[in-house]
DNA sequence: GAAAAAACTGTACCTACGGTACAGCTTCGG
DNA sequence: CCGAAGCTGTACCGTAGGTACAGTTTTTTC
């Protein structure tokens, strides 16, 4: 059960594991993934060297571990928005403009600002990682635009599109301005103006459906 | 004429330099900066270590230097861009608009697609630099705000906007897509999806300002 | 409560990289 | 032909990633 699939909550590795990951995402979105040492993590965690590669065969997996969470979790916070978004309301419009803004709300909410996309982090170090972990960044990006362009589709059934655009772009789109708006919201040192972009692609998104 | 500015091009050592900063600039976009070794880059370039020393006093100077280089590039780019895209056209509006274009396809011929924004990459790993490059990212990226900003004003003086709308947020969002399109684009593997989201940014522009 | 599996620790060692120091050589413009 | 610019060569240091593996403690399971 070394790697793989994550452990049962009950084994205690899995706790040890998570803190390491914990450690890890924080340090590869500050300090990029070779900058980020494995002395740090294990000092940060409180465990040996041996410790580490008892969870780890080698900082590869560390990768393809850290991305993997990072995968599900935003899968999982994508699913539970949308789906309560559903819920509030029938329009398939009305549900992704409400979804859009619990986003927003959601982003502006954080404190210190949003600490970064892994995704992004990924695609700028690339050539770091294996194919495996590549093609899993590739996978997650494709399921995401899919989903969205899913929602686009049900919207375009009922409301006419006032433009000559590709809907895979559009749904392309709430990904490019929520990874855009994290760099420049980390380059100016602006927290809120990631959510405030998103409003944008929620603006942009009711006058391409509606009067 | 170690460290400082841009050393006469008949220095011979300035070459040097560029091809020290050019293999250093690729390397980076792909793996990050501390995934670049200096022993890589000498090897690229043909010269020893003590010569790389000769050029950059430590790493830190070569993160210098690359950055205020690409930021003298791209400041470049968009002055010849849309100066050109200004002398085509009188109206404010429809200069932005043809500039937008411009972009779209300048970065549609790049056959290999966009090598990727050093901004953002030091973004991702800013814990590496001093303040001195993480205020040049700063700086930079406000510098090209008001730059559109400014455009934006113009065009508001001339042209009702339909929504409500801070013209900062709008200005941004070019940088949010394009830094953004970037990123989808290394994540999917299109290179065509960069300059479709320009695309898309410009169209959203013509829907705030026209009927 | 004992056996077995899981979750580690400790030690030793290797290579690569960033960095420092400094002496010497070569090339080229004035 | 001199002096500065632009390097090379050698030697050395600390840190980090990684390997190997034997031993120990903790936890789970029966």
């Amino acid at each position: 059960m070394v790697s793989g699939m994550n452990a049962p909550a009950s084994r205690k590795g899995a706790a040890t594991r998570d803190q390491i990951l914990d450690a890890a995402e924080t340090a590869v979105l500050a300090k990029g993934f070779a900058g980020t040492s494995i002395d740090e993590l294990i000092a940060a965690v409180g465990i040996t060297k041996s410790g580490f590669f008892y969870h780890f065969k080698d900082k590869g997996a560390l990768a393809k571990a850290l991305l993997e969470r990072y995968i599900a979790r935003e899968d999982a916070l994508f699913d539970d928005l949308f789906s309560r978004a559903d819920e509030l309301n029938e329009d398939p419009l009305h549900g992704f403009l409400v979804g859009l803004k619990m986003l927003s709300e959601l982003l502006a909410d954080l404190p210190t600002g949003h600490p970064g996309c892994l995704i992004a982090a990924y695609c700028y170090q690339d050539r770091l990682f294996d194919r495996e972990v590549r093609a899993l960044n590739t996978r997650a990006t494709l399921g995401w635009r899919r989903r969205f362009r899913d929602r686009l589709d049900r919207i375009a059934a009922r409301y006419p599109l006032r433009a000559d655009v590709d809907l895979d772009d559009v749904a392309d789109m709430l990904l490019v301005v929520a990874d855009g708006g994290i760099i420049l919201s980390k380059a100016v040192g602006e927290t809120s103006l990631l959510p405030r972009q998103i409003l944008l692609y929620r603006d942009y998104l009711r006058h391409l459906f509606q009067a």
